[in-house]
DNA sequence: GTGAAAGCGCTAACAA
DNA sequence: TTGTTAGCGCTTTCAC
């Protein structure tokens, strides 16, 4: 049975339970002697110590938990695969919660999370209120916040240059001659909605281009709300000659109305994203992008998670992740 | 604080520890005025019980472990969503754990997640020995094996129909004509592999075709793999007219090489594959293809946990999944 | 270097 | 219905 407990150990070993804690945690002096016998005995009984005791009276997991909307969503599975890379280095595992989007059950997996007693948690949060999370900072639990930001929380909080991506690829479109432009945007409770926007914005006014405000949607983050979105701005008289999607969802629901509507990227229409588009290995042309490396922000979440949970911190960390524009031949010069 | 706990709580409420976990877990009688003045304090303090203390005495965490090669792979990433979708349901939360397709990596998640005493194990394992896993099973830990196989352990499995479904998808070639045939198939130390050759090579012996050995490769799991072996085989003379890819990973690689070598999808070669393709959402023709559900999976396997968990299960289920045949315009009749 | 013992927060006999 | 109490398996002070 796996019933062998330290006891046993100590037992069999002819020492006291805390001379083989102290052989599992080298943490203090033990006797060369003693030590090989009780590691002997511990390999014999295939002795694992139990987790759950250690964390009961340590008050530490060892665990982080890592929330986001979906599982299936390849940005989200970066971030997860950046912050395990670190965690598993640092000891750590990694729990992850997916809330579906929505808000309530969201809340529902902190609150069992806070009550697992995880180390600390790593939130692409789904919630446009601070609230809930902050309540984690209170209770002593560190918080690092991923791609979205909320305002009003004094946690980590690592998100993307926004606005400068947004502007650039906005500003190609208008170099190439555009000057009606549509963007399909995330829905606006989400702060990389607002600061894409902005940077479009600013771009137009800029180059002194009136923004209509028929071509301006904010589909939810479904793609089908895309689809629709794309589907009616297409359809307005005068309408688009090319489109900014706001994020890789938001290029797949507009890629399947442009075939529906039987436009050709390019030829009919052309096209800018944000976001690293996994559609890009198939398509030709491939869409013009400001790629998000979500691995490498993962792997940042991690970078912070050893300063705080090491106790090194003395800082609240606000991070800007720079995207990187790749060129295809998605824009038609007009 | 969150420092509060269950003795804060009878202490402030004037009644015992234990009328206090009555309370809390509604399994014993409390007369309905202290219940609502138990409650009253609870919420007062923000009161949320300590998970983990109550894992260590009632020796159960509540909490699943699914173990997968990738976190990035959308077709594990089905699996954990199915499962998560049941566990949440049952009051369950799932831990996942990758090991980046390194067996030895994996036996470490093992080791850790028993110490830290999860309820059951669901893995699709990229170790080929069944010794770790059954390990588990002795200690106590229920075990499913999702999508591959393993010879030698009574436990729960959950696998596809892939004699059936190599079989079907290679039939449908030959009766298209093709009688050069090769196949980009996975690693033969995965059932899968093997069940899916025999498959393959059932069908092209019930129609008396041979089988060339240049033609068959075990690319490994990796996509730069397949891209080798299928640049590799069409530079035979007399080359395949069709290839039939084990995974959707190899149709990724094969389609990349086929691209390099400018031959074209039915034009240049006819094409069927195994497994969920996300390319076909972006590619014409769409590939003929045996349709995994690899959500349905998760569920399937979050029915089984729900047996086990509850101590019902008197039996080892051996489930084959049923895939779906899509035919698209990918084979060329010759 | 080593051992005895307290206690992490909770549940579940057992007693009343 | 309610309270008392003994642990779950471990770490860690405090003695020796």
């Amino acid at each position: 049975m796996g019933e062998v407990n330290i006891k046993d150990i100590a037992n069999i070993a002819g020492v006291s339970v805390s001379t083989v804690s102290r052989v599992i945690n080298d943490n203090y002096p033990v006797s060369a002697e003693v030590k090989k016998r009780v590691q002997e005995v511990m390999k014999k009984l295939d002795y694992h110590p139990n987790a759950v005791a250690r964390s009961l009276r340590m008050n530490r997991t060892n665990t982080v938990a890592l929330i986001i909307a979906d599982l299936t969503n390849n940005f989200f599975m970066g971030i997860a695969k950046g912050l395990e890379y670190q965690l598993s280095e640092m000891g750590y595992s990694l729990v992850i919660a997916s809330s579906g989007g929505d808000v309530e059950r969201e809340q529902k997996l902190i609150d069992m999370l806070v009550a697992k007693k995880v180390d600390a948690l790593v939130a692409a949060s789904v919630d446009s209120e601070p609230d809930k999370l902050k309540g984690c900072i209170t209770q002593g639990i560190p918080v690092v916040l991923v791609d979205r930001l909320l305002k009003g929380i004094s946690a980590n909080q690592i998100s993307w240059n926004n606005f400068e991506s947004a502007y650039k690829l906005t500003e190609l479109l208008i170099k190439n001659g555009h000057n009606r432009i549509g963007i399909i945007n995330v829905h606006l409770s989400n702060s990389n909605g607002v600061e894409r926007l902005d940077g479009f914005r600013q771009a137009m006014e800029d180059y002194h281009i009136p923004i209509r405000k028929e071509f301006v949607s904010q589909a939810n983050f479904s793609e089908i709300q895309a689809y629709d979105s794309v589907l009616k701005m297409m359809r307005i008289p005068e309408r688009p000659t090319a489109l900014f999607c706001a994020n890789n969802v938001m290029v797949e629901g507009a890629l399947s109305a442009l075939q529906d509507l039987q436009l050709k990227v390019y030829e009919d229409i052309s096209m800018v994203a944000m976001g690293n588009l996994s559609c890009n290995k198939y398509i030709h042309p491939k869409i013009t992008c400001a790629v998000q490396d979500s691995f490498k922000m993962g792997v940042k979440a991690g970078d912070i998670l050893k300063e705080v949970l090491t106790g090194k911190q003395s800082y609240t960390a606000q991070i800007r992740m720079d995207t990187e524009l790749k060129e295809y031949g998605s824009i038609k010069k007009i």
